[in-house]
DNA sequence: GATGAATGAGCATTCATTCAT
DNA sequence: CATGAATGAATGCTCATTCAT
């Protein structure tokens, strides 16, 4: 039991390793082959291909870095100190799962599971904004353009320090754009 | 003259099309074959290979582009307008070059000539924002995160709006996401 | 006991059906796993292999096919009976068993166990034409003649018909070709 | 040009050689590239791939197989002469041309090209039997069967032959299977 | 400049078979 | 007897690239 579990970890472990080195395309079976010790045909045993090892993958980073949004909006009753914090724990989850971090940028990932997990998110967020923005504490705005303000720039820092081309560290991002996001997203400001 | 730069834009085009459609790994030349009409060593004859081939792309969707900004940064010597014009041109570029914009979003663009027109950009944007920083009508940050507060927002949604699964319009961010990267930098209000 | 033999008849089953379907080539284990609801190492367990089971397969279906041969040569002792009788046999075993059938056409089945069916189906052949030849009854001629053509039209039919490209019905068939088989080995008449 | 067309002859050749020795599923296409001395690459650049080897090659037997019966058709306007020359025919060709017999019997040809062949060779097939049937002369009998009675002796014979598993000689079977054909299908004796 | 036949390394995937539990 | 995870050799096929015409 455990070693069933164990076999198919090493196998998405070293699929990670592979796809986030040499991307998708160029990383091979036989990288992943190497990477987990396990042969081809277990491989294929436990998935039903390359295509379905990224999107295992994919699956598992999204909801890894989905139950930390979820505990974030949870913690945070406060606007502001929910927006910050989201900003925060996208920074801080980036930081922390480079490897899952790239593979969640970079694949589109499909599948039920996956839309459901994103149904799910979408949700939580509405019925988070909702008092905040009937109260008049963050901008009205279609849920779309509130999430890539709020999302948008550490997104892009994101993007970036993950290729490495930055000068700016993390901790600057993190002393910087949860409160810039903040300050896009106040409502109580004159404009 | 003119039918040999025509051949060559035939078979950039066709390669801009497939490997938009495609991603760069999975469009093969024998698909820049099809939708150009060149034979394969035409293809070869006037580049030097598929990645030339993506660099070309990427350099001319770079330039493009870029062109753009630095129109926007000469015209508009009042900080807001300039900031605000900044999103309104990359949401505006991203609508009406699609396939340039995927292009320029996925591929990692390498090449003297493609660090020089990044070098020269940072250089532009650095002068201009300057005069607004001392003049302190600009929060003061390391470029890097003036960077991607000010596009990030647009960025992101650029992203999304060109996988098409998006509820909010380009429409609704043009004038929704200007005023969101102005309000983040504007160093004029209190805190 | 009765359990065992139901386990492995309902392997044997899924595998003349998968052969069938598919051919012995690309036919594969897993094919007869699901169908049998056997798991692999079980039919491992029954038979040796996948050869083995083809040559399983092959036994029974000769078996049961020459049973009906035999069967027909006591039945009749009189020459054109005994013809006819034989390619109706052929024609109605065919249309009661069209899987094994389609087996028996199809593979080349190996093995002693075979080799000495067809021993005994020839000597039977061959005790019950002697007779009828050496009064004038039946053309004389090599065995193998005789046969191709007393069975070859019928079996010439058969196939065609296993593969559902015929406009004649089976009914025709069973009408028609025996007489033909007579007719054709009738010494009797004048040439 | 002559080099274009020896090149995908070659490979046909090998093609027919790989598949009649090891049956299509077991020979690989390295084997025709090794009976070729093309490359791989060149062997896929003339065809489409494995199978479309062995369409290719069945359409070639098949053209040249039926090539000869419109030509007995032809010659022999005779009904006996005319049915005793396509068992003739049928049993040289298959003498003549073994690997191709053995491609024409095992594999199930597809492709419009072949369909179109077998109309017209039914439909010459017709036109050459309708008088002599409506004269009396021939046995009415749906097409079908009168066909699977004229050539099942020789094909049932081919087979075994084919096979390498017969006593009686093709010398035997010419000078027996074209007259007891025509026994089967002489309409002019009484039954 | 243009053409397309030829090359061959490289890869995903299949599948019969084994064996520990 | 039953199970199914594990193995890995074998194979069809792709595709960037070269080069003779």
């Amino acid at each position: 039991m455990a070693s069933r579990n164990n076999r198919r970890q090493e196998i998405l472990d070293a699929a990670l390793a592979a796809f986030s080195e040499r991307g998708f395309a160029t990383a091979t079976i036989d990288d992943v082959r190497k990477g987990s010790g396990a042969s081809i045909g277990s491989i294929y045993h436990h998935f039903g291909g390359k295509e379905d090892l990224a999107d295992a993958l994919y699956f598992e980073a999204l909801r890894d870095y989905q139950a930390g949004i979820h505990e974030t909006l949870r913690r945070n009753r406060d606007a502001r100190r929910g927006v910050q914090g989201l900003v925060r724990h996208h920074l801080r989850w980036v930081a922390t799962h480079p490897d899952l971090a790239r593979w969640l940028i970079g694949w589109r990932g499909g599948g039920e599971a996956v839309k459901e997990l994103n149904r799910d998110l979408i949700r939580a967020m509405n019925d988070w904004l909702r008092p905040h923005v009937d109260a008049g504490r963050v901008r009205e705005l279609p849920l779309d353009l509130t999430y890539v303000i709020l999302i948008g720039p550490a997104q892009e820092f994101a993007r970036q320090w993950l290729e490495g081309r930055l000068r700016a560290s993390m901790k600057d991002a993190e002393r910087t754009l949860p409160a810039a996001a903040w300050s896009a997203l106040d409502a109580t400001r004159g404009d």
